[in-house]
DNA sequence: GATGAATGAGTGTTCATTCAT
DNA sequence: CATGAATGAACACTCATTCAT
């Protein structure tokens, strides 16, 4: 079936050729016109393989994010300490190098869309990338619990990180910087707490 | 002689006759000319009392956004339990009264607006919000430690709580219940950890 | 395959079809909603072919004019004498059939536009036109010198013949009629003293 | 009868109070709230003394320009030479000392509004001025054909030359300066042929 | 006479989406 | 399959003028 699979890659190729100009843009001043002759497609054509403007989009943010999210997941493979898996699961809300910040504006302006009016699609890949950042959370605490590194509790506090981090990065734009330290920060303090033999209560 | 009027009063009148309208249309669908026929003045007056339609929709913002935190200070200040008071203090990410939800929905949109082109006001609202609750909920903590209740700690998790409940609020319209809950688990796990005596290591 | 649009025809079919009520009612009071369903096309499609409203009234100012001036260098070269030719030159300024008339409005309204915020375009095109004329004046004044009709201080007065012209066609509507004649009186003046052998200082 | 003089004398000082502001934003920016407030008056005092906003820009103008001309007048009475007569005569359309200028902005604001809406009152001015500089200018030919330096046809020229003026003024801020030299050449041209012994027609 | 609050008609421009070819 | 011409609803903002006090 080698046309389903031009359809796809097609529909593929016209979301990735706009990445950049979405990243520079933005979801609102990013027009249906630009998406199409940045693509050398016809405005036309981009109904036949997106339903909307929003559907354009979202296949942008799809696929960055699933593709950010296959390395992250490597990232934290090939580390040991706890405390660093923890931060390379955060490294889109704490990363400063370029790629990521791009990543961070894709992630955003997804937020904000699911802010205003969004689609079941899209609510369903917000729960999906909760979920799977929370599981691989909860894997490594668990890991951790396992190792008698961390105490049980400490799987309590995975959709907590998660929540935090997201706060962080959606308002990073404004806070700079200072509260990715606030992650950090609230990390070491909650890994003293969760971690065994370092109780202060005793 | 003309007409006297309060201009602080009438311009409050413009702004709160249009509560429910925005908290029904949200930012983006609400015009000014329902804005202005609501109020039941012209559109040009509008303009004699506000800069823009932002302008507008951040007068409601900030009215009843300050109205609320009152309340939450007043309720807060009636309760002894430090759990109870932290859940006091998260009022809106958690209740479900009618109120509360309209309220949720208002601060929403305030942050949707932040997300995409935020005046110097809003930025400056945006962060004195969280100076507010966070220094609130220091308050609330040091008074914790002082009478023994909780490690010395436990004061570093104040802008982690304060992240988590609003990242709670911003998707509350998605996560129907289920995530008021997580912050109420990790408030209760939280606690547990820097409550004194309670410490599971030992 | 798509509908095949003629662009250049379009545009300039747009740009016709508001000819008369570009006259009817000047550029300030005609609308650009006027102009679309005069032409029978959406108010989108007048910003597919125009940049703005003022792009629209200057393609009709273009047309009218090019079109006028090619009619009067074929008036001029069917003309020998030099009096007839330079009054064939200031047509514009000086005929009263309807079509001139509607012309010397289209052209006032262009320097009205000038007067006021002209583009880059108009002001090149105003200076395109006190060229043109120019030029034309000078050929006909070189041809009497040549033809020792004329004496050669006469090229010296083709700017000033333009400005007067220019200035005549300026206040037609509110000096009817009257200062036409100037115009041809000072040709007259102006044309006995240039001539050879109609000096009265002998 | 000392109301009816406070109030001409209001009326002035109200439209006098606006000279700068109307040569800074001209007609069409110089909103009736500015000239209200820049004259500490309210906006419905405007309409007490001034019928309209033309109203007021008319005064302004029929305020500059009549004290403009008395100058105008006195300079050239204490001329002797005819070409320099002339030329003090044209001093609007030609000097660029900054008073002159802003007369001159003056005088074209006017003109704009007489091709666009003119008012009885600004089509009467406008004649007015002109029969004035005319009537000026032929007093100065006449003085020249009566001294024996001019010949009678000299007088011929009269209209034509405030044509020529007026039509520079027009355009001084599109074609700077060059204009100007041409009104002087054209002034030295036509002085050639029009004195007295100077005909190069013998 | 003075005020200034209120008016509301008026307008250029954008852009996601459709559909005839 | 692709095209791109056409659509037309939607919208914030201005400002000369009025008139009740």
């Amino acid at each position: 079936m080698p046309k389903i699979i031009d359809k796809i890659q097609k529909k593929q190729g016209i979301a990735l050729s706009s990445i950049e100009l979405f990243i520079e843009k933005g979801f609102t001043k990013l027009t249906v016109g630009e998406i199409a002759s940045n693509a050398k497609v016809a405005k036309g054509t981009i109904y036949k393989y997106f339903e909307s403007k929003e559907d354009i989009i979202f296949a942008i943010i799809e696929y960055t994010h699933n593709k950010y999210d296959e390395e992250v997941l490597e990232n934290i493979k090939q580390l040991t300490c706890i405390n660093d898996k923890i931060l390379a699961l955060f490294n889109l809300c704490i990363s400063n190098d370029e790629d990521t910040i791009n990543d961070r504006k894709i992630y955003k302006e997804f937020i904000y869309i699911c802010l205003d009016n969004p689609s079941e699609n899209m609510i369903k890949f917000l729960k999906d990338i909760k979920l799977k950042y929370t599981s691989w959370l909860k894997e490594i605490l668990e890991e951790g619990i396992k190792n008698k590194q961390l105490k049980p509790e400490a799987i309590n506090f995975a959709d907590a990180l998660f929540a935090i981090g997201e706060n962080i990065l959606l308002f990073s734009h404004i806070n700079n910087y200072s509260d990715r330290n606030m992650l950090q920060n609230h990390i070491d303090s909650l890994l003293k707490l969760i971690k065994i033999g370092e109780c202060s209560n005793d």
